[in-house]
DNA sequence: ATAAATGTAACTAAAATTGTTACAATTAGT
DNA sequence: ACTAATTGTAACAATTTTAGTTACATTTAT
């Protein structure tokens, strides 16, 4: 398997804070809408954020916010938020330590995975939610031609 | 989940048939011994490396052989070879089209997951067969610090 | 007060991964 | 030629992970 939507929904989630507020009510059955998930998904992922210190929330209140501007949240931030696991690649943790290949192959490749795991982080780290925004908004706009772009803005 | 140890056990049969060919049979029995699986699950695999051509088999023969040298063969290809999935990361496929960052997070998200990957897949396209043999040795003289790294030369 | 919302636990369902059983087809040794 | 060992593959089962659901105490908002 690979990195779950649990990322995908997370950033989902952020976006659509910065993009509604104000706008809309930001309770999580209005965000599950967007994602066409349920609520519950949704409060838990939340959950998450708020741990890793991305959004701010009040029980019983639906105003989440975020704690930093977009440009300052990385998709990286938001990964470490959310995934438990945060190796990419599986190492199979019961090979043979009595064969020269089967003792070693482990070490070896959690070196070589590591360089490949680090360099996908590093995009990730310079890839901000900012970016995620913005490029959310042109794609909109080239579905409507008529509207300004400027008018997304608040 | 992640990138499965079905990658992690491809390259270990890979290692498992370059080292010791010659010196031991080299059957699926033999090769699960070593990453300690069922011998079925090693000639699944085989199966996928074989169609992606990279190594060559003989039904009923225990004696499979590389199709390159371990220098020409990289980690990337191994990937593409039994990874059906060969995206990192997971977009969730049914978000909600009626809203501005629902309808437009998908394509998004593509286009950075895109770059991440790339990135990482560089990476594992640029380490080869040998540079994991080369580090499964070197490993493995560490362990047995009075036998010379030429003996495991043939 | 009452309604609406969050936070969280426990459970269920669905999907993916890994392992097992079974067996036909082929090779290898005698 | 016969037998034992092996591959190739399908079908199935077990395990693990992910995603969704139900339930409910707690808090906010009107």
């Amino acid at each position: 398997m690979r990195i779950s939507t649990r990322f995908s929904d997370s950033i989902h989630i952020l976006a659509f804070i910065e993009t509604y507020k104000g706008k809309l009510p930001l309770s999580s059955e209005n965000i599950a809408r967007s994602i066409e998930t349920s609520p519950v998904v949704v409060r838990r992922l939340m959950g998450k954020l708020r741990s890793a210190g991305l959004i701010k929330t009040v029980h019983g209140s639906a105003d989440p916010k975020l704690m930093h501007e977009p440009k300052d949240i990385s998709l990286y931030d938001i990964f470490l938020a959310v995934e438990e696991e945060q190796h990419i690649f599986t190492i199979d943790p019961k090979t043979n330590p009595e064969c020269v290949v089967g003792g070693n192959i482990q070490s070896t490749l959690r070196e070589f995975y590591q360089q490949a795991e680090t360099a996908a982080k590093a995009k990730l780290a310079t890839t901000s939610l900012q970016d995620i925004l913005d490029s959310i908004l042109v794609k909109q706009s080239e579905k409507d031609p008529q509207k300004l772009i400027g008018s997304n803005l608040k």
